[in-house]
DNA sequence: GTGGTCTAGACCACC
DNA sequence: GTGGTCTAGACCACA
């Protein structure tokens, strides 16, 4: 894994946690790397993976058990989505209209662009 | 100027420059408003407009005149309109492109949401 | 056993313990579960048993006779009972009557309060 | 401030904190310590403060101006309130309900425990 | 072995 | 001056 600078590493963990899981690469209620574990993978020092665990927990995308590890929590991938969801919904796809319309891209132009990333 | 917003308040600022510029509302070579008159407008601390200023000149969308003020610069439209497209084409459009095959979105449900905002 | 509590493990089976002997479901000198059985049932490390059991032998709640198992003790009652009374009036009513005063609970809504749950 | 120990420090100074806001001693809008004077007053590690006001940022208890510092957010009483009820209701009122049985306690002795405390 | 907390010190962007 | 992030290293309770 290689960060990108501009924004935070423990961010960068987390969002390739909810990738794994939108992609069913980890599912509910299977562990996940322990912290020191993850930290030696990455590189990256033991409290910054800590911190991506934390924030993780809070939003009940993975649990604890006690001496044991984190596990995927049940309702991870639903929140995952929605997520994603709201976010796509009320904050990207109003802004991509708004930059469409500023450089005047039309619908049209925006599926053909698409279409050569995907070949 | 939101200042709970998570971006610098002076690149929020030059945001908006752009904009207008953008827009057509400020042309070429026309006067934009001086540091401290922006300053007490926008609620915001001198310096941190004076930091957009000389952001926006190290950029070539803004020109001075000594102990006159500062200016539209004639290239500033054809600049920003690069910028945009350079940073939509590289940037947002394989973020988009990730994000709905995440999701599940195809290229029709996309245009669809995009006409429901144009409603 | 709820792994997932923030209380540890060993804790809450000791506190399980404590309202078995105070409900009288165990009695004086009645034997307890074997740590190996109770590990089975409760689906928890052995270890974590063991030290359920050190922890209530160091307070006279069990005794132990060598190769035959964990007992009740005769005082068991009396010390949990105390423990709960001294653990009841220095810490939870203090704490309880700082909450009532900071929400303004008075005493007969918490009455009112404590009526509907028995209801 | 002294830190009973058992409790992590970053929850005991989120506590004084939400005391604080409910007693009307910071009101909404108002300004907190900055992280790096509270952590001399306290005595404590400036992260170990740091983590205090992430937590309650994350929870809409203050809010963040870039630069300036963290305020006390104008939800943050009835957030404080609210969580307060439902903890007494769910969590503290039950519990009090089962050690009263479990010691005999009637609702006269309660109320006449609280009185003392009163006095 | 697991997580959880804390300290110390550093560097950065921003206002 | 403000917060935000990261590293290094330590100590603890728990399973």
């Amino acid at each position: 894994m290689e960060f990108r600078d501009k924004q935070a590493i423990y961010i960068q963990i987390a969002d390739y946690f909810g990738n794994n899981i939108l992609k069913d690469i980890w599912k509910a209620d299977e562990k996940v790397p322990s912290v020191r574990q993850l930290a030696v993978e990455l590189e990256v020092n033991p409290n910054t993976v800590m911190r991506t665990y934390n924030h993780l927990q809070e939003n009940n995308i993975i649990y604890n058990k006690r001496g044991i590890g984190f596990f995927v929590s049940p309702e991870a991938k639903k929140i995952l989505t929605e997520d994603l969801k709201k976010q796509f919904i009320e904050v990207e796809l109003p802004e991509l209209y708004r930059k469409m319309k500023l450089m005047g891209i039309t619908n049209d132009d925006l599926v053909e662009m698409l279409s050569k990333i995907n070949a």
